[in-house]
DNA sequence: GCTTGTGAAGACCTTCACAGCA
DNA sequence: TGCTGTGAAGGTCTTCACAAGC
């Protein structure tokens, strides 16, 4: 490949997080084009099949750099490479988990993680009963090494997977371990200072942000 | 494909959207208050532990009606017992679950539904090895019969459970029975029509959403 | 002809700031 | 005095519309 002259600029305020969060979406789609065998997509197809607008999409990308070509549209397969890059999913990410319980333990085992580059390297618990154990290839290890490790390796992402009530905790001591993002799936509203992301997986709050469409004609004040 | 690309639509009352997710975060933080004792609380407060500014609370809360006390707060119970019948979460909702390999059987065993309202009442699967048998109380019915009970118990919420590539031919088979709400736990973006709201559940996503922030000084051009 | 990239316009959401009231 | 509720101001994001280029 040529030019390496991918500006990730980060302009005055930078790049708006909600182009952040499409940016994975579009690199999704453009991957099961690129399964398909398409070469070639316009923004226009791109935004029928994502449902936003051609203009967001074209939008979106400038951000980042030129990648199409006027009266042809995007190389698929350049712009997966472009955009992984961008977002940094060209390379492999470490992460650290806590909590090996139920919920620590479908983490550990859901097999969709690797494939995208996400290894989970090492589990912690506080629950005496299970530290030592292997699960997965880990060995359990006791929280409190938890800092050493995550500084050793230089691991910048950590997965809360313990109950509501010690999820809190567990984000302060990975925050302060030097963790720069959090996936929780406690279902609480984590807080984290700034310059630490943090993103729940929580399909409780999910189907509750979606009742209120299901509402009928009801009851008026 | 036309491009008939309606981006915005006003729930019930013309709502923001953006205020219809926020809400059921409230109702959390402000039943982990009650638990505590707390019986009042200010929008100040409130946004500290929220981390939004209190004039956000405010005119959210004003999409709905007035739940203050000027010169005191909010009266913690009484709010959130408006903020559920606004919502919705008053009350229970009964849902279907379609697909009942490893992750729709995790869905089945997740307690965190039901105490929230959500009860998984009809679970299917296309596999004829696994239709009929029983798992967690449910007999796993052929994708077949999903319409039939879908109608039949009036059912508006669907969860889909199956692999990625079989997903959006069962978000389809969902929408076509009438069902105008999806939680999708597979890691592909569905389409689905103005009016059927759909929430992903998909750790990847959220993982690839933060590794740009993570991007220190690298490659620049 | 077709599609990108992008200033400008517009829509939407957030924050400000203060009147009004307990 | 303290805090809500809200019109208005301010920002941010989305969409428009068109010049440029394949």
């Amino acid at each position: 490949m040529a030019g390496r002259s991918v500006a990730r600029q980060a302009g005055p305020g930078g790049v708006p997080e909600v182009v952040v969060m499409r940016l994975p979406q579009y690199i999704r789609v453009l991957s099961s084009l690129m399964a398909q065998g398409v070469n070639i997509v316009s923004s226009q197809r791109l935004g029928e099949i994502l449902q936003v607008t051609p203009a967001q999409i074209r939008k979106d990308l400038s951000y980042f750099g030129r990648f199409g070509k006027q009266g042809r549209g995007y190389r698929v397969r350049h712009l997966i490479m472009e955009l992984k890059e961008i977002m940094g999913l060209d390379r492999r990410w470490n992460v650290v988990l806590v909590g090996v319980g139920r919920l620590g333990r479908a983490v550990l085992s859901y097999p969709g993680f690797a494939p995208e580059g996400f290894h989970v390297v090492a589990a912690f618990d506080a629950d005496r009963r299970i530290i030592g154990r292997t699960v997965g290839n880990l060995k359990v290890q006791p929280v409190e090494e938890l800092d050493e490790t995550v500084m050793e390796r230089g691991i910048g992402i950590g997965i809360v997977g313990v109950p509501g009530p010690h999820a809190q905790g567990v984000v302060d001591r990975l925050v302060g371990a030097g963790v720069k993002a959090i996936l929780n799936y406690a279902p609480i509203a984590a807080q984290a200072p700034d310059g630490v992301k943090v993103r729940n997986v929580d399909p409780v709050l999910a189907l509750q942000t979606m009742t209120f469409y299901l509402l009928g004609e009801d009851d008026e004040a």
